[in-house]
DNA sequence: GTCGTGACTAGCC
DNA sequence: CGGCTAGCCACGA
């Protein structure tokens, strides 16, 4: 009966995750490398996964660093900006202001 | 099976 | 406060 091989790569649930932040708020690399389960800095893995994914499927742009920095975006930061601020996220000098307060947590 | 890359992080000066 | 280095993980060729 088990023929159902869920063949689910790191990445996905990458993906899986950002899918799971609502509008309005933010998440960082590291908290979804610790959602993962693994130990180490994964967080590194985490962003090559979206890096991939460029496809606005997923609201990647809703992923920052840990320091509160923008980081970085497939389509530029730019742009990531500007989606963020558009979801009511302040940001001033490519940095999140009350990061912590739109910070999001699983 | 091995090597190199990358949207990161923390520590040090 | 600011900038730089080293370390770690997953994926592709």
């Amino acid at each position: 009966m088990g023929s159902r091989v869920k063949r689910i790569s790191f990445s996905d649930k990458v993906y899986a995750l950002c899918k799971k932040i609502p509008k309005g708020k933010i998440t960082t690399y590291k908290i979804i490398g610790r959602e993962l389960g693994r130990r180490g800095q994964i967080y590194r893995a985490v962003g090559v996964a979206l890096n991939k994914n460029k496809s606005k499927s997923v609201p990647c742009h809703r992923v920052v660093k840990s320091t509160g920095n923008i980081g970085g975006f497939a389509r530029g930061v730019n742009v990531k900006i500007k989606l963020l601020k558009k979801e009511g996220i302040m940001i001033k000098n490519r940095k999140i202001v009350n990061f912590e307060k739109v910070l999001f947590r699983f």
